[in-house]
DNA sequence: TTTTAAATTAAACAAACGTTTAACTTCATA
DNA sequence: TATGAAGTTAAACGTTTGTTTAATTTAAAA
């Protein structure tokens, strides 16, 4: 699906808001005035309030693992190398789309549509996948342990980026964010 | 601020929503309904939606810090005992009451109500000192590194339960909670 | 210029929302 | 038994909600 210049500032208007006060904080009469469209629009293009939603969904994570995919494949780095970029990747990209990425923790929570639960959890699934492949390549060749708890590893590298993103106003002042990507992978 | 029977009721079911549908997508009578009490018995106690969320934080954190406080201060336990005795209990806390973090989480993205924020800070912040506190004590002793990323460390145990909790429903098969306390430490 | 489909609009819709009202019941105290 | 505060209720309040309607404008194709 493709989106023109109005779709598409609609969609980033709505993000915007449902990141701040969540979906159902969120009326579509905020969303239009804040777009500056009139508010039959956002029915007119999308349908509804949680085909938006889906229409957002699909615009951030439609095309998302095609650096992930070539990475994995580059022959000359080494596993432990594959894994560091692993994860400035992903800290790069959450950090450049935090307001989307506060809506799929609002997501997490709240939400029960089995469409936008899919696209939520198919980058999640895939890059399990990933780093699961790419651990045992690391084993393999002796540079991890034998035993890895995967989840362990995915919620402590997932959930470290995300608590440190939603708790920044609080700690902004003090955290420096450069420090971040270091330490996550002493797991294992 | 003590709460009657009723009261205890309406909160519990409320937590209970709040944390499957968040608190703009619970309405008041689904409370009321649930709790099996009349519509107009919740702003007849709290007054309001929001002042019945503010109960219910009132309500679980009003009285948390008590063991964390007698933990810190025992001297007959080492610095790394306490720190994995502190993770054990909160993660216990955090397995023990899901509901109430799934509250806290969507208050973390959604909220902006200051009596709400203030007491969903205060068991983060009391948490952070006693565990700087503890750090301290680690590196004059010598267990810990000179040099430790407080922010990160906290972010990296928080955020790795309260990304445990929120997975589970797609994670749950595969991953063993028992597993969970060892590894959050090798951050420092 | 005429035609036609897409885009845009203000207005209206019913449903759901949080809250309040006013009448009624309960029940301990005087 | 009489009194009065606390508890409980169904109904109604005014708003806001997501969505739809029907009329109008825009703009490209015929």
């Amino acid at each position: 699906m493709e989106f023109n210049d109005k779709q598409l500032q609609i969609i980033e208007t709505a993000e915007r808001l449902f990141a701040d006060k969540g979906f159902n904080g969120t009326s579509v009469r905020k969303i239009a005035d804040e777009a500056g469209v009139n508010l039959a629009m956002i029915s007119y293009y999308f349908g509804s309030k949680e085909k938006l939603m889906e229409a957002l969904f699909e615009h951030r994570v439609g095309n998302i693992n095609i650096r992930v995919e070539s990475l994995i494949k580059d022959e000359s780095l080494s596993p432990i190398e594959k894994v560091n970029m692993l994860i400035d990747e992903h800290i790069d990209r959450v950090m450049q789309k935090q307001c989307f990425h506060k809506v799929m923790v609002g997501v997490q929570v709240t939400n029960k549509n089995p469409v936008i639960l899919k696209a939520a959890n198919r980058v999640k699934i895939r890059n399990a996948e990933v780093i699961a492949e790419l651990i045992k390549d690391g084993q393999k060749k002796g540079v991890f342990k034998k035993k890895v708890d995967l989840i362990l590893m995915l919620n402590t590298m997932g959930g470290t980026v995300s608590q440190t993103i939603m708790s920044q106003e609080y700690y902004r002042e003090f955290n420096k964010l450069t420090e971040i990507p270091a330490a996550e992978f002493e797991v294992s």
